[in-house]
DNA sequence: ATTTTACTTGACGGAATTTGTCAAATGTAA
DNA sequence: TTACATTTGACAAATTCCGTCAAGTAAAAT
C-alpha cells in the first residue's frame, strides 16, 4: 500500500518534474518538499490542493488519502482501532445530521 | 449523543465525587478536570486510563469513545468524511498485517 | 577527473499550540 | 455571611510545527 509520499514522488517523476519546480509552485522550500515525500514531514491542506493541481491528481482523492493515512496511523497499534473507527462513524453521521439543522 | 466530558461528568456525578478529588487522583490541577468535564481540554490517554479506574468505567470503552470522538470532530467538516474513514480502515488493515510479520 | 545537477540531511529560529499553575470570580447551599 | 464546589482567565513552561538555509551525498554530464 502507498503511502501519500510515495504517491507525490511517483507522480512527479512520472511528469519529469524536479523537486525544485513543484516546490516552487507550492511556495515552499524544496527541502519540506523532500521530506513530505519521504514521509518525514506532513504536506498542509493547502500542499495537497497544490499538489494535485500541479501533478493533473484528483485533490479529493489525494485528501482522503492524506486523512485517511493519518488517521490511520494514530490508530494502528492500538488493538480496538476498528471499533474506533466504527464508532467514529456513528459520530459523523451524528454530526452531520446536527449541522443540517443549523 | 454524549460527548467524553459529559460522560465523565454524569459518572463522577453519579458517584458522588468532587472533581478535586478525581483530579488528585489523576494527579492534574481540578481547573484541568473541570475543562475536560466541559470538552475544553482533551484529556490526555493517562488520564483516560485512570479515570476509568476511579469511575468504574471499562477503560476501553472510554479510550474508544475518546479517540473516536477525536477522530469525528477532525473530518466531520469534509463532506467525503465516510469515505476517509472507509480508507482508514483499509490501511489499518494493511498495516496491522505488517505488525505481525514483524 | 571535475563540474553540474538533483536530492538529502540536520542545525537552527520563530510561531503556534499544548499543558499545567494559580488565584480571582461565580454560583450555590447551609 | 460563611463555606464549599466549580469556573474562568491570565500566565509561564514545554512541546510541536513550520519553514530557511547551507553543507553533504550521489549520480550524470562535460
Amino acid at each position: 500500500m502507498e503511502t501519500v509520499g510515495q504517491t507525490i514522488r511517483a507522480k512527479r517523476e512520472s511528469l519529469g518534474l524536479l523537486l525544485r519546480q513543484v516546490a516552487s509552485y507550492l511556495d515552499i522550500d524544496q527541502a519540506i518538499l523532500s521530506k513530505i515525500e519521504r514521509n518525514e514531514r506532513k504536506p498542509s491542506r493547502d500542499n495537497i490542493i497544490k499538489l494535485a493541481e500541479i501533478l493533473q491528481m484528483d485533490s479529493e482523492d489525494l485528501l482522503i488519502q492524506f486523512m485517511s493515512e493519518k488517521i490511520a496511523l494514530e490508530i494502528a497499534n492500538e488493538h480496538c482501532a476498528s471499533k474506533v473507527l466504527k464508532a467514529a462513524e456513528q459520530k459523523v453521521k451524528y454530526l452531520k445530521s446536527n449541522l443540517e439543522k443549523n
